[in-house]
DNA sequence: GATTCGTGGTT
DNA sequence: TAACCAAGAAT
């Protein structure tokens, strides 16, 4: 038979709303029914969302929320503030954009957000499922929002059996079918609550799942297996060294990466370059002169495109040497609350395995 | 259009 | 346990 029509309108959206009044999941950011929507805290969830799972935004939400309950208070705060209250959230980027947003809602936009797609993508950090996303659930005006979800659930609806991303346009073009002109920001959320929930990647519980009746993946047999998507390529494995260096009063030898690419604006325990090989001899890169002790075990890490192996060396600097170092001087009661990417909490705790639960708990190894 | 950006939970 | 992948954006 041939593929549904672009002008095909199934009862979708009603029946998913139903099921949404009944079913929707409370999460922090999420008004109540009746309550009016704060277009800050909708998009610093959305923000905070993009690649991320909501067990793990939950409590950075709450802490942000807490610390700046509005744009202009985000604004007003230091980067490195945000960057440390942002840290083990991973993207750091996002951080970055978050403050550079805030900065421009406050001062170009009186802090109000915009309510229209096209002016909300102009700004640092914000593309079209998060444009969509405020434009919607913030402001309750008809958007179209695609995430991770939508493209699965779609995908099924329709039985598109051409792999993402090539499917890309093919899902849009079927998502604006089923956008409702009324309550399109719980239709984007009830959406993205099915696919976390019921239209799971791997097996997916058809049997409790309110849009059976118009799914045609479901009626073929073949939702598990939907969507396709081209093959992974392999992650690379690098290698490198970290040196940390500890000055005669306590203090831990801290340095911060540029700005842009990863782990960028974060803070680091002086680390080598990371290479395609381990090197027999790392010493040309070391901070400072010091007698430096191999620590047993090394520190693994897995970015979304390669696994990242580092040798751990711990060495004491004279207070003459300690001195002429470049970086900052960190006192170890305050490494936790410094902006260190996970990568480096696991560094540390293999450096100091003393020092408690604040570090060892991000390192298994 | 393909890459580059983290991290942790699930299967 | 290794693979998968999550409320994507920027370049």
């Amino acid at each position: 038979m041939a593929a549904k029509s672009k002008t095909d309108h199934r009862p979708v959206a009603p029946a998913l709303l139903r099921w949404y009044d009944k079913h929707a999941r409370v999460l922090p950011w999420r008004s109540r029914p009746g309550e009016h929507a704060d277009p800050y805290a909708v998009w610093l969830s959305e923000i905070m969302l993009q690649q991320t799972t909501v067990a793990t935004v939950g409590k950075y939400f709450r802490d942000f929320m807490q610390r700046w309950p509005t744009v202009e208070q985000l604004a007003a705060a230091p980067i490195d503030d945000v960057m440390k209250r942002w840290a083990g959230l991973g993207y750091y980027s996002r951080a970055r954009n978050l403050h550079a947003c805030a900065v421009m809602v406050a001062h170009d936009y009186n802090g109000q957000f915009p309510d229209d797609e096209a002016a909300l993508q102009k700004l640092p950090g914000i593309g079209p499922y998060t444009a969509a996303a405020i434009t919607a659930i913030a402001f309750g005006k008809r958007a179209t929002v695609i995430d991770g979800n939508v493209d699965r659930v779609v995908t099924r609806l329709f039985a598109i059996e051409m792999p993402l991303p090539l499917s890309k346009p093919e899902i849009r073009a079927q998502a604006e079918t089923l956008t409702p002109d009324k309550r399109a920001g719980d239709f984007a959320q009830a959406m993205m609550d099915l696919g976390a929930t019921i239209c799971t990647p791997k097996s997916p519980s058809c049997n409790r799942c309110p849009l059976t009746e118009v799914c045609d993946a479901y009626a073929q047999g073949i939702a598990d297996t939907l969507p396709r998507r081209a093959p992974k390529k392999p992650r690379p494995v690098r290698h490198g060294a970290c040196f940390f260096v500890t000055r005669p009063d306590g203090a831990v030898l801290l340095r911060k990466r540029v700005a842009k690419g990863l782990l960028g604006g974060m803070m680091e325990v002086p680390t080598t370059p990371w290479l395609d090989a381990a090197a027999e001899d790392y010493s040309e890169f070391a901070p400072l002169k010091a007698k430096w002790k191999k620590r047993m075990g090394l520190v693994e890490h897995t970015f979304t495109h390669f696994h990242l192996i580092l040798t751990v060396f711990v060495g004491a600097a004279g207070a003459k040497e300690a001195a002429k170092a470049g970086g900052v001087w960190t006192a170890q009661d305050e490494l936790a609350g410094e902006a260190l990417p996970s990568l480096m909490r696991k560094v540390v705790a293999l450096a100091m395995p003393d020092e408690g639960p604040l570090f060892s708990k991000q390192s298994k190894k």
